[in-house]
This record gives C-alpha cells, sequence and structure tokens, in this order.
DNA sequence: GTCTATATACAGATAGAC
DNA sequence: GTCTATCTGTATATAGAC
C-alpha cells in the first residue's frame, strides 16, 4: 500500500479523480468501487492497494479537494465599503453556487454524522476559511472608517447568510430558478442591507 | 397493496413510523428494508404489500412529513417591528436548530438529485411555506408604518439568510458549538440588522 | 394482509499469480 | 503494484401458504 506522504502516482491520481467524479456525482453510498475501478481504468483490487477501504478512499477524496482555492485577497486599491462588500459577495456567491460546491456540499451534509472527521475537514477548509477571510476584510473596511461596526466576525456570518437564501436553496435541491431570481440581484440587496446597517454614516440610535 | 387514498392502517402508520426513524437517522442507501420491517414489528413482505419500492416508502415518509407544521401566524397585539421580527426569528431558528429539521434537510438533500419530486415537495412546504408566512408578516409590519420596505419577499429572504449562518452550519454537520455562539446572539444580532436597514426611522441617503 | 422462506443481484474486500 | 478470479455478506424484492 502506498505511504501517507505524497506519491505522485499516475495510477493514484487517476484513482482519485474517478472516485471524486463519482462520489460528487452519485453521492457516497451509490458509488460503487467497480465503478470507480473502471472510471479509473484500473482493477479493483489496485484501488485497495492505495486506499484501505471506500471511507478511506472517500476521505481522500474530500480532503484532496478541500486543500485549495479560498482567494478573498482584500480588493485591491482602496475601494469604498461598497464596492468592496459587491466584489467580495460576487466571489463568494459564484463560489457558492458551482455545481462543484454544491455538489460537495450535498455529500459531505449527507456523510457528517457518520464521518465527523470529515464533516470537520471541510468546513474547516470551505465555510470557516472564507469566513475568516472576509472578516479579515471587514477589519480592514472598519478600520479604514469605511464601516462601523463593532464585531467583524459577527457581521461577515450575517453578511455571508444573506448570501445562502432561497436563490442557494433552489439551486441545492435542483429546482429551477425563478425569472426574477439572479445572483446579481441577491449581492445587490445583501450588500446594501449591509451599507444601512453598518456603512460610515449611521443614524442617530433613537 | 393498499390503495393511494388514505389507509388507516395500524401495521402501516408502523411502517411509516419505523421507516422514518430509519431514514432520518441513518440516511436512505443506509437504511435497510430489514431494518424497518424489524422496527416495525412486520414482516419484509408486509411493507411490500403495501408500498412498492423502497424509493416509494420514501416518498412516503418524507411527504407524510412535509403535511404538517407552519405555524408562523402573526404576532399577537400589535407589537414594534423589533418584538414582532424577534419573536418569528425565535419561531423559525428553534425549528431549524431542532434535531428531526436537521436530519430531514441532510437526507433530502443528500437524496435531492436522485428524487426531485420529493426535493420539490420538501422545499415547498418547507422553505417556500415558512418564507411566504414570514413575508405576509413582514408586509404587515410595512402596512402598519413599522417597518419600511418596498419589497417583503425580499427583505424575508435576506433576513431567513441571517439566521441560517455559522451556527446553523456547524449543527448540521455536527460539529460542537462554540461557546459565544447562542441562538439569542444570532437572533438579537439579525434583528439589530433589519432594524436599521428597515426600520420605520431611516437615515437619509447619503 | 400477513407471514416464512427464498430468488437474485451486487456490494466491499481479498487471494494469489505475475 | 497490478492484475484476474473469487469469497462472503447483505440488499431489494418476490413466491406461495395461510
Amino acid at each position: 500500500m502506498a505511504k501517507v506522504g505524497r506519491k505522485p502516482s499516475a495510477k493514484r491520481e487517476a484513482i482519485l479523480d474517478a472516485a471524486q467524479a463519482a462520489f460528487l456525482e452519485d453521492g457516497y453510498a451509490a458509488t460503487s468501487m467497480d465503478g470507480v475501478a473502471l472510471g479509473a481504468c484500473v482493477s479493483k483490487a489496485t484501488i485497495y492497494a492505495h486506499f484501505a477501504s471506500k471511507d478511506q478512499l472517500f476521505a481522500a477524496v474530500i480532503q484532496r479537494r478541500c486543500e485549495r482555492e479560498s482567494v478573498f485577497q482584500a480588493p485591491e486599491g482602496l475601494p469604498d465599503a461598497r464596492t468592496a462588500l459587491t466584489q467580495v459577495a460576487r466571489r463568494l456567491l459564484g463560489l457558492l453556487l458551482s455545481p462543484e460546491a454544491l455538489a460537495m456540499y450535498r455529500v459531505v451534509v449527507s456523510e457528517s454524522m457518520r464521518q465527523p472527521d470529515l464533516a470537520r475537514a471541510f468546513y474547516e477548509s470551505g465555510p470557516a476559511a472564507g469566513k475568516a477571510q472576509i472578516a479579515e476584510i471587514m477589519a480592514e473596511l472598519a478600520r479604514r472608517g469605511a464601516l462601523t461596526l463593532s464585531d467583524p466576525w459577527q457581521a461577515t456570518d450575517m453578511f455571508i447568510g444573506m448570501l445562502r437564501t432561497d436563490l442557494f436553496m433552489r439551486k441545492l435541491l435542483g429546482l429551477p430558478l425563478r425569472e426574477d431570481q439572479s445572483p446579481e440581484q441577491v449581492i445587490d440587496t445583501a450588500v446594501d442591507i449591509m451599507m444601512r446597517a453598518y456603512g460610515p454614516v449611521r443614524p442617530p440610535v433613537a
């Protein structure tokens, strides 16, 4: 069996690729090792030479997919808060609505109770990492005086929540979108609320 | 086989109860018809006398669970917007965080791509119905002048989103909550943002 | 409608040659 | 490491008696 340290074996990568496609497409239980072997042009025994079990193959797939993407660098230059938040929201909502992210979310959520380690890995590398990066941008905007907020983490939580609304739910469930639903409209509304709530010019508290 | 119209057979109900417990606890694939039969104190053949297949048993379970609960009646009396929104948020977040709702969400999301009809039934009776009821309350608050908003549906979407944040995600994935996370804190923050954005006294637009 | 017993298929995992 | 061939368990679904 291959060691834990990287073994950039071609077959191993082919197995992981085929397994990822199958798991994300069909879910954990509906994916068979025979199918993965077929997709990777490899015998089933070869899979077991690299991965001890279906569980561990699944874990390797999820872990590999968790080790990447983030890319919420602080907006270039010194844009105003509205522009900065809009850029961040576009990036995040685009990511959330991508077919790969939705498939990943479905399969991890469905297996989270049976594979707690995977649930944590996904959470840390996905939602938690994204939140941390956006919170840092929020904090920077607050330092510049572009936003007035006491807790960037709380504000970030709410901001992200406002992006995962009905549009996200429908995509997640595979339902068609209503005509008047668009990511841009969600983004505009969310940013608008953030600016009303935390914009630099705040109404005197009643 | 039993007709489609209601047959309040005791065994049928026992089967549905056992199946619901199993599906919500273990997920669709990991639930076996043998297990359901055991849980319902019934032979497996009896299950197939009532339900044509595992798929249809699952559908019946989900459908039955979808035909109920809502209960977002407009707050009693004429409370101010902050009180009304807080009451609504408490009710909704309590529902979202309940173990049954979380289990339902997990299993429906995981099977949504393979059973589109179920996904739609869940969406209509769950998220869509809840949103409609809350939007009506929003609209009533706007009519009273307690909120200033042009589109109650949009505002409702954002409000609900702000309740489904990190706290919800961690519960969904079965992760322990951070000490400083509490439903009440999420509710207070969300309501506060709504009041800042849509409260009757709005700042002049800069 | 309900049961016992069984058909049939396919899953995950392994043995052993190369 | 990789293959072919196989073991073994268990799943969905059904036959046929009552």
